[in-house]
DNA sequence: AAGGAGTACAACCGCGGGAAC
DNA sequence: GGTTCCCGCGGTTGTACTCCT
C-alpha cells in the first residue's frame, strides 16, 4: 500500500548550502527542470532531503528572484495584501513575482510588523493628544494615500486588461470557456496553454519591452524551465517558469525606469498585474476556491459587465474612499 | 577594541491537501 | 476505500552580520 518512503533521515545534511551544492542542484534542474524533488537527491548525490532541495531552489536559486531591499511600492503592496489575505505568503508572493514567500514573510516579520506597530502607536498617541476627527495623524494620512493610490492602480489595470481582452475576442468569446475567466481554457492541466493566454493578453504591451537585464547568465536556465516540468510545479513555480520570467521581470519591476512597458502602462500600474499572477495561481490550483479575496479580485478583473470593483473589498478593509488625490 | 543587543535572512519543522499505490 | 507519501505552505529557529555602548 502507498508509495515507497521518500527519503530516510539518516545521512541527510542540514544547515547552510554550499556553493558546490548550489551548482549541483542548479545544473541538475537545468537539465531536468524543477519538480520530482524526490529524485533530486538520489540523482545528484546531494546529501539533502528533497524538501530541502525544493526550498533551496524556490527561495534562493530560482531565476527571476529579486533580492535585496524592498522598495516602497512593494512594501505597500505587501502591507495591503497582508491586510486582505492575512498571512498567506504564497498568495501574496504570487502578486510580487520577483519575491519569494519566504522573503516576504521575513520582511513582514522583521520590518513591517514593527513599522505598523509604530504607526499604530503613533496613531494612538495622536488620538490621545488631539481629540476629534480632525486629528488624523500624518502617518495615517500617508497610509490612506497609498491605499487610494492602490485602488486607482487596480482600476487602471482593469481598464488595460479590458482593452487587451477586446483584442482577443475569439478567445474570450469562446463558448467553452468559463464566464468569469474568459482567458482560461477549460483544461486544468497545462500551464503551457495558459502561457499562451497570458502571452496573448500581454503581447501588445510586451512587444515594445526591451530585454530584461536579467537575461544574462540565468537565461539558459530560465529557458529550460519554460517547458512543463511535470506535476511537481507549484503555483509560484508555474508563475515564474511558465510565464517567461524575463517578461514578467520587466512587467513587475517596480524600480524599473527603462522598461518599454512603462510607455503604455505607467509604473504605478505595474502594481496591478497581480491579476496576471493571480490568474496563474488560480489556474494552477485549478478549482481551488479557498482564496476568497483573490477570487473576487480576479472575478472582478475579468468581469467586463461589472461596475463594481475591488473598491468594495478594499472599502471593507479600509472603510474609506477618496479620489481627491487623483 | 570588545562584548552585548538588535537585526536580517536562510533554513528547518510540522501540518494539511491531494495524489499515488 | 484506505493507507502512505509528496508537495506546498506558514510558523519558527539558528546563525551571521551590524550597530551601539
Amino acid at each position: 500500500m502507498g508509495r515507497p518512503p521518500c527519503c530516510d533521515k539518516i545521512g541527510v545534511k542540514k544547515g547552510p548550502w554550499t556553493p558546490e551544492e548550489d551548482i549541483i542542484l542548479v545544473s541538475y534542474i537545468q537539465e531536468h527542470g524543477p519538480g520530482n524533488w524526490r529524485a533530486v537527491p538520489a540523482n545528484t548525490g546531494l546529501l539533502r532531503c528533497s524538501k530541502s532541495c525544493r526550498l533551496r531552489w524556490t527561495n534562493y536559486l530560482r531565476p527571476g528572484i529579486k533580492r535585496g531591499n524592498f522598495n516602497d511600492h512593494e512594501e505597500k503592496m505587501i502591507i495591503h495584501l497582508q491586510a486582505l489575505l492575512g498571512n498567506r505568503w504564497a498568495a501574496i508572493a504570487s502578486y510580487l513575482p520577483q519575491r519569494t514567500d519566504n522573503d516576504i514573510k521575513n520582511y513582514w516579520n522583521t520590518h513591517l510588523k514593527k513599522k505598523l506597530k509604530k504607526l499604530n502607536e503613533g496613531l494612538d498617541d495622536s488620538n490621545i493628544n488631539q481629540e476629534g476627527s480632525s486629528s488624523v495623524s500624518h502617518s495615517m494620512s500617508n497610509k490612506g494615500q497609498w491605499e487610494r493610490r492602490l485602488q486607482t492602480d487596480i482600476h487602471r489595470a482593469k481598464q488595460a486588461l479590458c482593452e487587451a481582452l477586446s483584442l482577443d475576442k475569439p478567445i474570450s468569446s469562446s463558448p467553452d470557456l468559463g464566464t468569469t475567466t474568459p482567458l482560461i481554457q477549460s483544461s486544468t492541466t497545462s500551464y503551457a496553454s495558459s502561457t499562451e493566454n497570458i502571452s496573448r493578453l500581454l503581447k501588445n504591451w510586451m512587444k515594445d519591452s526591451p530585454k530584461s537585464p536579467h537575461e544574462t547568465s540565468s537565461e539558459t536556465t530560465q529557458n529550460s524551465f519554460n517547458k512543463p516540468a511535470g506535476t511537481g510545479c507549484s503555483p509560484s513555480e508555474g508563475t515564474h517558469s511558465a510565464a517567461t520570467p524575463e517578461g514578467f521581470d520587466s512587467l513587475f519591476s517596480f524600480n524599473s525606469s527603462n522598461s518599454g512597458f512603462s510607455q503604455s502602462v505607467s509604473m504605478d500600474e505595474t502594481a496591478n498585474f497581480p491579476h496576471e499572477t493571480g490568474l496563474f495561481q488560480d489556474e494552477s490550483k485549478s478549482n481551488s476556491d479557498t482564496q476568497f479575496p483573490l477570487k473576487v479580485i480576479e472575478k472582478w478583473l475579468f468581469d467586463d459587465g461589472s461596475q463594481q470593483g475591488p473598491y468594495d473589498i478594499i472599502d471593507m478593509t479600509l472603510g474609506e474612499t477618496g479620489h481627491e488625490l487623483f
